[in-house]
DNA sequence: ATAGGGTTAG
């Protein structure tokens, strides 16, 4: 006979999942004991869950109902799991340590993503000078979970191994994870997938490659983290190549795959691989979930193609704070200051808390956009509005808008009434206004404020040459020249990098590799050829002070860029736009260099440097020469 | 009758 009504015990699983209310938690219970199904493990089990899911924390509840019963490992196992993964997994420890019954895998395993949880959220903090207590204490219980492990002789079991391991990458601690896994006899495929991911994850992609490589099989998830890897440590165009060959294995690319990849483009602005992934994505009738509509409007705002972000952004139908930020932040590096401010106040009205990062795009979109009343006003927000303390880089911000707008007694007063003693940030932005504003004093005060604190800063010792070249001491340059020698500061190298037919190619100051490098060469030529009646003359007021005053122009012309831009010229048809993206901030000379190739060559070019894009055409760059 | 590895913003 079928009976008349559904059996709520029926609805247990569904309900462990949904969060219910209380009074829907007491009818069930009635229900339970009266029908004495609360008596069975599986239901009982299925209820313990049910009230500790999610958000709804009934654990007193739980608490009372459990003791009653018979103990099953089941049940308590349903308590552990659910702890686990609710928002406070550290209860998890104490309900362990009150176990009435010994503990089995499965709870070791639930401990041990406790543990994970804990260390996953300690490292989602914002980075603080010391270490947070809760990282101190996610670490303390890290290592007694994994000690309860294998005092219990559940070190064997395959679920806890990997646990472990991901367990102490999620921490940060790459040794213990190597450690841990190499007390392994013998790890299973997944568990040395997490060797990979921790190895990857902690910046050795090297050793994680040779991990990777030496696996039997890799499934997609293997691929997934050895990708992101790559991407992780700035990689990226061995995270795409390595992309390529997880095709040809045909292994099943999901949205965590295109996640890294369209990462990887936007780290090098590589537009056409990350459209035709945009592309893939739309052909295999992928949902637009947050993660990848946040990645491509990151992607597409990185390679300059704000119009193409701003589209995926309001095609939306979920945008979280990630989202929001990459949009504003993508307008602020594209130079578009008013835009990015409009688009701030529409997130607040859409009720988006804004939290640090945005601000630090919003205040730089102020910055590039010379809107210096607007950005105060967002900078006092922050505490007014918001109630949060301004973080270390709001205030460089601040002193890098009043700088740049060459308000330097603003800038000055600024940094002597932060609250807060200031950082490198700070003193970093002072010098970079001293050095536009041309203000050799003032930039000599930052630079000792800087090295006071940060003796190995390459890019202040660059920064204070250029400020020394270009009002012509050039016994200051020489004198930076030898500060950096005596301290062995090496001045990071710059590349380009160029996208032609959906290879990326990367240029190195002076580099001759490239294959086509006989055709660049002329090309170089035949461009300082057709800029010289134009009035071009290399300005070699910065350069790189490592090269001999009668080497100069010479040495300019090589600047990576430049080579960039020759091999774009040669390689993209004509009417096509040349992008490039540089790793450092592009020099005066070959910004001026540029303008005119945009109106001699008649084509457009977009360059990324390390802060902002330049749109240049018919001789003019978007940025009106301010950056 | 309960478990595992990979994924976004400056």
């Amino acid at each position: 006979m079928r009976p008349l009504l559904r059996d709520p015990a029926t609805l247990l699983p569904s309900l462990a999942a949904a969060a219910p209310h209380l009074h829907l938690l007491r009818a069930l219970h009635a229900h339970l004991l009266v029908s004495g199904r609360l008596a069975t493990p599986s239901h009982l089990a299925a209820f313990v869950a049910s009230l500790v899911s999610s958000s709804h924390h009934h654990l007193d509840y739980a608490r009372l109902v459990l003791p009653g019963r018979p103990a099953t490992l089941l049940a308590h196992n349903a308590l552990l799991r659910a702890l686990a993964r609710g928002p406070r997994p550290g209860l998890a420890f104490a309900a362990f340590r009150g176990l009435p019954l010994p503990p089995d895998n499965y709870s070791l395993n639930f401990l041990v993503r406790a543990a994970t949880a804990l260390a996953a959220a300690a490292a989602a903090e914002r980075p603080v000078p010391v270490p947070v207590p809760a990282e101190v204490s996610a670490r303390l219980l890290a290592v007694s979970a994994h000690g309860a492990a294998v005092r219990l002789g559940h070190a064997a079991d395959p679920h806890v191994q990997s646990g472990v391991v991901s367990m102490y990458a999620a921490l940060g601690d790459v040794a213990a994870a190597r450690a841990a896994f190499a007390e392994i006899a013998c790890p299973d495929l997944v568990c040395v997938t997490a060797m990979v991911g921790a190895l990857a994850a902690g910046g050795e992609v090297d050793a994680a490659r040779d991990l990777f490589d030496g696996m039997p099989l890799r499934d997609h998830v293997a691929w997934n983290a050895m990708i992101s890897g790559y991407v992780h440590v700035g990689r990226s165009r061995e995270a795409l190549r390595l992309f390529d060959e997880m095709q040809r294995a045909g292994a099943a690319v999901g949205e965590a795959t295109l996640v890294s990849v369209l990462s990887a483009c936007a780290q090098i602005g590589a537009l056409d691989h990350g459209k035709w992934a945009h592309w893939y994505m739309r052909s295999q009738g992928m949902r637009l979930s947050i993660t990848l509509g946040t990645a491509l409007v990151d992607m597409y705002s990185k390679c300059g193609a704000v119009a193409a972000a701003m589209e995926v952004f309001e095609s939306m139908g979920e945008r979280n704070v990630y989202t929001w930020t990459s949009a504003v932040s993508g307008l602020a590096m594209n130079g578009m200051g008013l835009e990015c401010l409009e688009l701030f106040e529409r997130m607040e009205n859409a009720g988006i808390q804004p939290n640090g990062v945005t601000f630090v795009a919003v205040l730089r979109g102020c910055s590039m956009a010379g809107l210096v009343e607007e950005g105060q006003a967002c900078f006092d927000s922050i505490k007014k509005k918001h109630g949060v303390d301004p973080w270390l880089e709001h205030y460089g911000c601040m002193v890098d808008l009043y700088g740049r707008a060459g308000r330097l007694d603003d800038a000055i007063n600024f940094i002597n009434d932060m609250p807060v003693e200031p950082h490198e940030g700070v003193w970093g932005a002072l010098l970079n206004a001293s050095r536009i504003h041309n203000n050799v004093e003032l930039g000599k005060y930052a630079l000792d404020k800087l090295l006071a604190i940060e003796s190995e800063n390459d890019a202040a010792h660059v920064l204070l040459s250029n400020t020394y070249a270009e009002s012509q001491n050039w016994k200051g340059v020489s004198r930076v020249r030898g500060m950096m020698k005596n301290k062995g500061v090496k001045k990071v190298p710059g590349w380009s990098a160029i996208e032609v037919d959906g290879k990326v190619h990367e240029f190195f100051v002076g580099g001759k590799s490239h294959p086509r490098y006989k055709e660049i060469e002329m090309m170089l030529a035949e461009m300082s050829r057709r800029l010289k009646p134009e009035g071009y003359a290399a300005n070699t007021k910065e350069v790189l002070f490592d090269i001999e005053e009668e080497e100069k122009e010479g040495a300019i012309s090589l600047h990576s860029e430049k080579l960039a831009l020759a091999f774009g010229l040669i390689a993209l048809p004509e009417g096509v736009e040349i992008r490039i993206v540089k790793n450092l901030r592009v020099c005066r000379d070959c910004h001026d260099y540029t303008k005119l190739v945009s109106k001699v060559f008649d084509r457009e070019i977009i360059m990324r440097d390390r802060n902002r894009f330049h749109h240049f055409k018919d001789g003019k760059c978007s940025c009106k020469d301010y950056w």
